[in-house]
DNA sequence: AGGGAGCCTGAATCCTCAA
DNA sequence: GTTGAGGATTCAGGCTCCC
């Protein structure tokens, strides 16, 4: 339960063998730069520096390090080592020279959305972390994660049978009630993690550069530690992991060379803060409220989708002189003049000059010839398949009225079936 | 636009230097397994050698396969190299050493869902494709993803400068007046693609071991190439990368070892489209040539594009009376009557009596009102970015003819230049 | 040419205001 | 007071531009 000051090749020597029973780092990515943020209240500055002579230097530093946890492991233990693409291959054969390759255990991807960049190239979304245990009898604890939303709750605890038609359905008894089915706990957890970035806003942030989320140290000491292992972190930055750790009732040991990150570490573990985060929590779908159809018109205009927005659905990507052209889509049960209001209304705000409003409901009142219909700021369009499905059940009454062309197809329903 | 038998060492040898713009290959990952996987039919059986000596014989093999895939680039070509974790860090070194590390562009991983199977350690999800360029100078599409559902509005639409303290602010003119950002067309893909692997039912799988979706496939060709440039699949296995180069109109070369493969590729290359109506089956020389354009609109319409037929470009998924609904979209430069006669002459043959005509360019003439128009056969609709777009036109015109807002305008655009 | 300063962006939070 | 819709804010990667 301590944080230590100094280079961690030598700290650890001083740490007895076969003593700690996982080792997670987050060590220098190798990106040349130099890292540096101002905390929240502009008094601090912390820097972290990443710059090397050459690959090779790095990657002697790299193997000491490795070299070093590998000693300090239980023979239980496993170790995460936490990098980038910049340099995750070099760093990987060094795990199979130190660990040996046979206890290579998986390649966790850590994914998340981050704010972004118009750029040649695709935006980076994504960090990996290496696990290799020290043995092949490690500690493993199976997590499971939940099952994705779309799958219907129903599904998951109602029993289920078979029906007289031998359809699968859910079990009732003879009361009618639902029967439960026994616990079921979950999708076990896949080696692709969507944890979200550490969000500017967060109150989690203590301004330390390559911060990371404890949900995700959270995640990893649950996978491989059990109350009161002991924790080890070579570079603990501003100490996430010995949150974590302490969250989690783990004992730790945190070692960085930068006095202001052993500090900043003890300080935050006298009061630690952990977000609540809400995409996390309840998942990104349930922010979308748009249908699969809503989405496929937007497209089909060429308009981004708009969430967050009750009276817009949309904006079309080419803008009129500067100027926004917002699009809303006639809800079903929604008649066309509500429609057209909320959009005017919300459009306000944002200046649009332009709007487009997307039919989509057979209009049962005549209100076609209200006077807003002559709006010119308003587009009223029809979707295709509101004219065409009109159309085609216009055409279907008059064809079955036409004897001649029933018994072609009387005929033809004939040859189909043959 | 061959599909060749043999070695691909051998044989790309024999392909000129600098000749193709994109290398795809999905080379054995190094499992040490043999891989087979019965056809849906369970009449044939594709099996898929992956034994190797050594690793070091797997990678001097594949340092020869990537020599000649670096040979026969252009200078603007890039290469895909598809892996997973087993022999991944092997072979991005291998990479580096024949492209140049400073020609690295993504690590691109592909997650998907599978079925779980409780077992310790984390359930494997993922496979990498890392994206080489041959110079710094290569070919490359910004593919755009939708906004994040928790992004609002405002972010979108408004422009953002600095204030005083340094921090972000929405940027506002002298008068108050909030700026508009420029036109936004969504947010650049990102390295992690969320892509179903194929369902063990689906109808494209056609029994390969190892196959890809077609998603993945085409979204490489998308970032990489355009249309008529030469895509190369080294282990082109089931064909998936030859039957999405031809869906987009690119051309392509395919090798694979075994005769099996080849003979595949050759069969699923007849018949590219999935669902495709038997009676539009004709032809076998002319190849797919639907823009993006056409692609969208009739995604739009609920329809199924048909290809190699001269009046018709697509079908309705909904049949009326049992007899397919043709779609045809007016072709730049062809007059709206053109355009119907070729509908109806294609269609007569195949019992359509229901026909739409989807108009896309503005009409000069004023055959609006010609006989035909009548025509309760054939139902013509005008494609939406032609109605905006007149709609948009005729309103710019009338603000420029309109002082108070072109005073405006010409505000907001001065305060947009500053 | 090379390095540093400054600009732009959008995810996900925080915050305000209205009902 | 409570709720929630929606406006405002923060930061780092990658770019451009300027010296």
């Amino acid at each position: 339960m301590t944080v230590l000051l100094g280079d961690c090749r030598e700290i650890m020597k001083s740490i007895p063998s076969a003593s700690v029973d996982l080792v997670y780092l987050d060590p220098p990515f190798f990106t040349q730069k130099t890292h540096s943020l101002a905390a929240r209240d502009n008094m601090a500055e912390f820097t972290f520096e990443d710059h090397w002579a050459s690959l090779a230097e790095y990657l002697v530093f790299m193997r000491d390090v490795l070299s070093e946890c590998h000693k300090v492991l239980k023979p239980t233990g496993s170790i995460f080592l936490h990098c980038d693409k910049t340099a995750s291959h070099h760093l990987r054969l060094l795990l199979d020279n130190v660990f040996g390759c046979e206890f290579f255990q998986s390649e966790i991807i850590w994914t998340y959305k981050r704010w972004s960049n118009a750029k040649k190239g695709l935006l980076n979304s994504h960090q990996t972390i290496y696990f290799y245990s020290k043995t092949s009898d490690f500690k493993f604890n199976i997590l499971f994660t939940d099952y994705s939303p779309t799958t219907n709750v129903d599904q998951i605890l109602q029993a289920r049978m078979r029906n007289e038609a031998g359809k699968a359905a859910y079990r009732r008894d003879e009361n009618g009630h639902v029967v439960f089915a026994g616990e079921k706990r979950g999708v076990p957890l896949a080696d692709v993690w969507n944890i979200p970035f550490l969000n500017p806003k967060a109150r989690e942030r203590v301004g330390y550069p390559t911060q990371k989320p404890i949900l995700l140290l959270e995640r990893i000491l649950e996978i491989a530690t059990e109350s009161g292992d002991c924790v080890l972190d070579p570079f603990c930055g501003s100490g996430t992991t010995l949150v974590a750790a302490r969250l989690l009732g783990r004992n730790f040991i945190g070692i960085d060379l930068s006095p202001d990150a052993v500090e900043l570490s003890q300080k935050r573990l006298q009061e630690p803060v952990k977000s609540f985060s809400q995409v996390f929590a309840v998942g990104e779908e349930s922010f979308l409220d748009k249908t699969d159809y809503e989405r496929g018109l937007l497209k089909a205009l060429d308009a981004i989708p708009v969430e967050r927005n009750q009276g817009i659905d949309g904006l079309l990507k080419f803008y009129l002189n500067n100027r926004p052209v917002s699009v809303r889509i006639q809800q079903p049960g929604e008649s066309l003049s509500v429609a057209r209001r909320k959009l005017v209304a919300a459009s306000k705000t944002k200046h649009c000059i332009a709007m487009i409003l997307v039919r989509t409901q057979k209009e049962t009142e005549l209100s076609l010839f209200d006077d807003w219909m002559a709006d010119e700021d308003v587009l009223v369009i029809d979707a295709y398949d509101l004219t065409i499905n009109q159309w085609l059940q216009a055409k279907q009454k008059r064809m079955a009225a036409d004897v001649s062309i029933a018994e072609e197809d009387h005929r033809i329903n004939e040859s189909a079936q043959s």
